[in-house]
DNA sequence: AATGAATGAGTTTTCATTCAT
DNA sequence: AATGAATGAAAACTCATTCAT
């Protein structure tokens, strides 16, 4: 994030390559089990070197944390504006976030298991940006109450719920394995849908619309920017 | 596992409170942000002392999973064998893991964050551990969908769903807090259940048979006992 | 050995001098009771600079063998493989034994004390040149009982009087001291040729034709060169 | 050798079995390699237990290398002051020697390898028995020149000779092995005999003498007393 | 006569970071 | 834009020694 004045043009593409590498060796490893000179072998750098990319091993945190939750905020938040049933924005909701842990999975797995590494600030950033993910949530599920579609639950309960089933997918999840996040979309919301709905919620043509909404969209539901170059 | 012979009374009592803290501030801080030294003070040892009652570092960690993985396993296989309607044992099964999860969500934290920090012999009888459990459960829907009362899922994948739902809970649910492990269960259940049911299958006296079902057995269908016997 | 890519000029003579430190603190005091920090103080580095240019302390103990062992059997190889009689190849032998010896007293000391350290692969190479040392002795003992210069004895033994008698200096020689190598040669050579003589063989010329040899060829019968070329 | 005042017969008995222990130990791993913990676990005692028998790690080496230079000296100074020829004087003693090597190998390498490990009055000591013993040698071959045995040599060059070749046989030798300290010490004093003598001097019968000698006296020409119980 | 428990300085090695060039 | 060199603190772990009981 600090970027010292009067740089080239390929700074900040380095910059962002070495952001990649870091966050798959992170992935495999842990964050604390990962050391500043592993990175920069992997980016074919001498230590010196990185550290005139980077400004800490920190920051490289920092900045993989918002990758992950950046994108993921911008597109529920307009998947949340939408002008539909509250139900069918679940869905695509649903499936805006599987797009982005399948799309840059190692950056999921550093999201969730070293964000305890963040300090002050920046620990309190992402505290807030969870906070509003997690309302955004609550939000459409309330709203599926208060228009029929759901049976009254607690609100929260059934967000966690909705979160559990999402978020602990990048524990076992292949890219490119048996499953897309189409398919694991339909699946989670299929099971949360019914087992949260009301008796007389008619719940078969969801997917149709999902598909019919998708398809006048041209834009996918998602999500992360494409995936970088060789990360 | 004691190790060195000819151990006073006090060692295995002081061993165990040892791990108890270390346990804490793996789940506070992660097993590699931990040092030896900070388990040291915590435990009111100096560096040596602390030696004398563990043999590593990783031994710790190794004594943690065991804790959370042993009685775990204990109740998974009793409640699998029981002459029991599947949805039932699955039901009691659920109930089971949550109470595991909050009777010591330090356990749980380090269980599900930093497995991968061990290595070798340790690692493969982890693995070997979590694969049987979820065979378990996995036999258990199968079960379910081979007398009518889920719907043809695949099998795996609706284990995966039940697991998410289940084992996401440590990262935010609170001993003593809103919700306690039967409440949970009943919640989770009642999603998955309903959410996976056969059209056909009634489903609203479960809880009644859950009740029923614990009241004629004395013991609890938990869970971790209070404290471990000599892990 | 030089082993992370990219190194500065400087690199190796730095490093070739900490292995010449190390040597000289670990013939004081021996390898085990030397301390990384000591040497580390000697060579003026902190301990975090003293790993840039060592790898590990068995390492350098690696290096030290390998300053003693190499010229010494490239030596004892060009020796043997003269055209001359096996006598005369001995008496040569002992005086590159002796000059290597002297010349670095302080490898000398920590290669007969602590190769016992040495593990593993390290440890197998040393033996086997060692052996192969040792066999070079005893071949050329056997060709010298087999021309009749050298009574009958049981060549190992009289290969083990050879080495004893030369390997034990290291004990109590001082460099620049009473005696040089090729004074240390002579005397020693003399007591062993006439000891083993056959009563039949003439030894009074040996020196003459030492001399000679030496003359006629630019180069000592030596040692080890006055320093490492790049070891 | 601090003994503490009022100690029970089994004492010293288990004092001397515990230096033994630690005698094989040091041998075997060198004295900076073994620790204190190891040693109480050869003899069967806790660490502090050990501290009742042994006042440090220090002077169990004091005490190993008295074992092995008290009764090498005694045996010395007793072959020296023999009334006999100065040459079957040096064969007595090499063969004296080297009983002492064979008879306690391990406490010779200890000897050997870790005297420099002492420090002040210990190291002192220790430097003036090796002087005294290294000049029983001198003196007998300075009385071997005079008396027109051998050549005219460097008495202190003819002594050095003398030890290197018997000094080194620790290093290969094995007890209970292809030779005995008799057959060493005839083939030793051989090729020393034979290379020092002066041209005039018979040899032939100096190992009928040497047998005339020990078969009159019952006692054996040795040295350090009979091997500990278990070492 | 012996022990279990504790200590504190020691061990080798690794770490994130800095900086002159 | 990048490097080689250096640092000092910290990592996990071991050591010889002590002492109340």
């Amino acid at each position: 994030m600090p970027r010292p004045p009067g740089h080239g043009p390929g700074f900040e593409i380095k910059r962002q390559e070495i952001i990649d590498q870091a966050a798959e060796l992170f992935a495999r490893q842990g964050y604390a089990a990962t050391g500043i000179a592993e990175i920069g072998q992997v980016a074919g750098l001498a230590k010196g070197a990185l550290y005139y990319y980077i400004s800490s091993k920190e920051n490289l945190l920092v900045e993989i944390q918002d990758r992950v939750l950046r994108p993921l905020l911008t597109s529920a938040r307009r998947i949340a504006a939408l002008d539909e049933d509250p139900v069918l924005r679940l869905r695509l909701l649903s499936q805006a976030l599987l797009e982005n842990i399948l799309a840059r999975l190692d950056h999921v797995w550093v999201y969730e298991h070293d964000h305890r590494h963040l300090r002050g600030t920046n620990r309190a950033r992402l505290l807030r940006q969870r906070r509003e993910f997690e309302k955004i949530i609550q939000d459409l599920l309330t709203a599926a109450m208060d228009d029929g579609s759901f049976r009254k639950l607690d609100p929260r309960l059934a967000m966690l719920q909705f979160l559990n089933m999402h978020n602990h997918t990048y524990q076992w999840v292949k890219p490119g394995g048996e499953w897309d996040a189409e398919t694991l979309a339909r699946e989670y919301c299929t099971t949360l849908v019914v087992g949260f709905r009301n008796p007389a919620y008619q719940v078969d043509d969801l997917e149709d619309r999902v598909r019919e909404f998708l398809a006048q969209r041209q834009t996918p539901a998602a999500g992360l920017p494409p995936a970088p170059p060789d990360a």
